[in-house]
RNA sequence: GCGGGUGUAGCUCAGUGGUAGAGCGCGACCUUGCCAAGGUCGAUGUCGUGAGUUCGAAUCUCAUCACCCGCUCCA
């Protein structure tokens, strides 16, 4: 992306936000008391979107499939669940930073290395009566020489000069002393410079079960869960055994999970709390490979129906080595987001890892049995592994436009659109009396309202003018529009009598139709 | 975690030490008429938070929190 682009993306994102806020989609967590990092709220626009979005993927992927069931489980997952799992020491890398350039490194993919180090414990500068006392040590290899650790050294202690205009060269450096190491991995490979110690960064949310738990009883700990998937591996044996369900099938599940995000990013895209829209699907190993290719087409048609072009999407085939060691095949699918290319959903091929391991840990016989072939097996499985918050926003970033129409006047003005697909819009039609201070008008409004909000969520706005209304319900993305006006209360005869305006939120454009049409008509349109 | 930037009304932003501002939006009323700019009236601020300097701080200093950008990270 050039710099020009990314300013250009970056503003975009901006107004993204901004409009966000401003009607109500999604607020920053706790704001009045300063925001809480990597946290959102959605407000009652964005709470309407997130719904029609979870039940539309629930309808799809459960209500509709005979093969695939439900489950809702706890977000508080047994510790064994995530030591089995892999997440508990796992799930946490251990990080170290480069003194010198401040790189941050991780630890177990530093190259060991041999050779000489040289060890100061600080620097001074005489003719400003400066100096530091600080342990620091260079690592020299091959034929590199001490100078070349003692100009390191130097560029080091130099950091700690108030008087910038000093160069590092006038140091005098304190209780020089070398050492021979063998493969160590305490010193950056790029410069030699020491590193920090390597620190834990745990991902994981933990607690403490019990209210009067000791925090350092480690038989009380739980952890919040960092996937929704762990609960569906557990609970496989009692779905399989409550149910009469025969492989392939998959079990599917929506819910929050959190990660304790080092560095939460880019509006609600990396959030330390996030929901999850998942499925696992079961099947015999040699139809493994094949589902993992179905499932990737059927996820990409998901996203077309909810407004999300193909176009705009990428598929990452991820390539032996990437993947998680287990994984024989996994796809990526990634939107264009304002700020990069980003990952929505990933469609993983995951062998019988996860169930194979919970067979281990719990020493409970979890297989499938299949009845006909008598055997028991361990099943494959293909996860469809969505972010419910990341598709929300990509929805959002999708549907904004701003667009340029030229009014009857003549004078350009900018039209802001949310082109929600129907079904996924929050406000499904808003209904309008022309004027407010005519209470036959009101009235009748009221009678449509009350007729359509039963079957959809609908929206009543009787202040301002009728344009400035239409623009309104433009930027939240409702569709359609429907305005009682003065033929509808009959005073041009009974052939208009009960007919109203239906206006359309892309085209703009506008028809007349029966009031008795109207429910079954935009109920066509948004479901 | 590092570096840079930002934080003032609902939104966008002006305000470099001396009374807190603008535009838009919002609310009420008027308006027989359909794509935001007709009229009248009105409300709104711990100037992100905390400390310090000062007679006096939105403004200067320090700390802290949050957001944005670039690195880094992302099982």
């Amino acid at each position: 992306m050039s710099n020009e682009a990314a300013e250009k993306n970056s503003v975009l994102m901006e107004k993204i936000v901004s409009l966000c806020k401003r009607r109500g989609f999604i607020f920053q967590s706790a704001e009045i008391y300063g925001g809480l990092n990597g946290c959102w709220d959605y407000g009652p626009l964005g709470a309407e979107l997130k719904r029609n979005l979870k039940e539309y993927w629930w309808r799809k992927n459960v209500q509709e499939r005979e093969d695939i069931l439900g489950l809702d489980g706890s977000i508080l997952n047994h510790q064994d669940v995530l030591k089995a799992s892999g997440h508990v020491g796992g799930f946490s890398d251990p990080m170290c930073d480069c003194l010198l350039s401040n790189a941050r490194l991780r630890a177990d993919q530093i190259d060991p290395q041999t050779g000489t180090v040289y060890w100061f414990t600080g620097a001074s500068h005489a003719e400003s009566e400066w100096s530091v006392e600080k342990e620091y040590g260079v690592l020299t290899t091959g034929n590199e020489d001490e100078n070349k650790a003692r100009k390191t050294a130097k560029q080091f202690y130099a950091k700690f000069l108030s008087d910038k205009q000093i160069s590092p060269k006038k140091l005098e450096l304190a209780g020089e002393r070398s050492e021979e190491v063998a493969e160590t991995t305490q010193f950056n490979p790029e410069n030699g410079s020491l590193l920090t110690e390597a620190r834990e960064f745990n991902l994981m949310f933990k607690t403490h079960m019990g209210a009067s738990a000791d925090d350092d009883d480690e038989s009380s700990v739980a952890y919040l869960r960092p996937e929704t998937a762990q609960s569906i591996f557990v609970q496989f044996k009692n779905v399989v055994d409550s149910n009469r369900i025969k492989l392939p099938f998959g079990i599917a599940q929506i819910g929050k999970s959190f990660r304790n995000e080092i560095n939460p990013r880019n509006f609600t895209f990396r959030s330390r709390e996030f929901e999850q829209m998942e499925i696992e699907y079961f099947c015999r190993p040699e139809d493994g490979l094949a589902l993992t290719d179905e499932w990737l087409e059927r996820r990409l048609t998901f996203y077309e129906e909810i407004g999300i072009p193909r176009e705009h999407l990428h598929v990452l085939d991820i390539p032996d080595g990437e993947r998680a060691h287990y994984s024989q095949k996994t796809y990526d699918i990634e939107y264009e987001f304002p700020f990069g290319i980003q990952e929505l959903e990933g469609v993983a091929y995951r062998g019988n890892y996860d169930l194979t391991k919970h067979k281990e840990h719990s020493k409970k016989s979890i297989e499938y049995v299949d009845q006909e072939a008598g055997e028991k097996l361990l099943p494959h499985v293909v996860e469809p592994s969505a972010g419910c918050d990341r598709t929300i926003l990509a929805m959002i970033c999708e549907a904004y436009e701003e667009e340029t129409i030229t009014g009857d006047k003549g004078k350009e003005e900018t039209r802001i659109v949310m082109r929600f697909d129907p079904k996924m819009a929050p406000i499904k039609v808003a209904v309008l009396p022309l004027l407010k201070n005519k209470p036959e008008l009101v009235e009748k409004a009221r009678e449509i309202q009350a007729l359509l909000t039963p079957f959809m969520n609908v929206s009543y706005d009787e202040t301002a003018a009728i344009g400035r209304r239409y623009r309104r319900q433009d930027e939240v993305g409702t569709p359609f529009c429907v305005t009682i006006d003065f033929d509808t209360i009959g005073e041009s005869g009974d052939e208009l009598k009960d007919t109203v305006t239906l206006r359309e939120r892309d085209s703009m454009k506008q028809e007349r139709m029966a009031i008795s049409d109207l429910r079954e008509f935009l109920l066509d349109r948004v479901r």
